[in-house]
DNA sequence: TTAAACCTGCGAGCTACTCACAGGTCAAGC
DNA sequence: GCTTGACCTGTGAGTAGCTCGCAGGTTTAA
């Protein structure tokens, strides 16, 4: 099977797995012609990195947790231990994300009322410059 | 002024705003030892980068931004014009981590009533490959 | 035996920094 | 005057996880 194959046998796409190989995730042998060529154990390992990439962790991650099946030893420690971090900094992303969009929407909010406006001087836009002040300090209205 | 005292005053990297020097978005003259050095008006062009990155605009939408206002004009629309994919992409992107950050915490409740495994086979993680198929397929159990 | 369609691996590029590094600047001390 | 050391500089390269571009190889139909 070559890449093109697989891709579409899996879903992903075709330079998703050259990037997986180019990194060392996935080993296929080369045929004569120089193409890389998989078989039914690169096709469950794929799926492996692919499933554990939907829950988060890094290529990095998966790639330590390869090794350890590979020396014959459970890697259900190391899933254990590394997922915890990854939690961890997904929440913090999530609650960053939760913060941009509540700060853009009430952007778009307040930016309906108000006109636009001239450069002049050192002031650029009032839009992102002044009014936004308002998004940014959580400290309540300041001047209505 | 010079880098490392911007950098103070406006709280960020040295790095981060040797950065927006090379990409282009602050243009500061250099003094005899090639040292970049920093005038007032830089100041309130950093002060101004900063607060449409925290809105949410990439640093290409923020060069596009200040060349419109460079012009004379009033970059009022096309700061409205720009903010509306982005606000698309940051709620597309904290629904996506919402939905991760579900996926794992489920995960990490269900593998703390699971056992650990050997490896066997093309079978390289029960915690990853077979019992994620709950947290993936909400369609319910399928073989029990 | 071409022609066209499709596929290949590999290099480079993407965002927004961040780090490493060789070397420059400058005040304090002798 | 000289040296030591702290601090600072710009530039090149590296980060994650792909994605794109490209020159060229393979395969199939006419």
């Amino acid at each position: 099977m070559k890449v093109a194959e697989l891709a579409r046998l899996e879903s992903v796409s075709a330079d998703t797995i050259r990037h997986y190989v180019r990194v060392g995730l996935l080993v296929p042998e080369k045929d004569g012609s120089g193409y890389h060529t998989f078989n039914r154990h690169d096709v469950s390992r794929l799926r492996f990195i692919l499933h554990a990439r939907d829950l988060g962790f890094t290529l990095e991650d998966i790639r330590l947790i390869l090794d350890e099946a590979g020396k014959g030893k459970s890697p259900c420690p190391v899933v254990r231990e590394l997922i915890e971090p990854r939690l961890c900094e997904a929440r913090k992303r999530l609650a960053d994300m939760q913060a941009l969009v509540e700060r853009m929407e009430s952007a778009v909010t307040l930016w309906s009322s108000l006109p636009d406006c001239e450069p002049c001087g050192d002031h650029i836009c009032h839009l992102i410059e002044g009014d936004s002040e308002q998004l940014f300090d959580k400290g309540g209205a300041c001047c209505e």
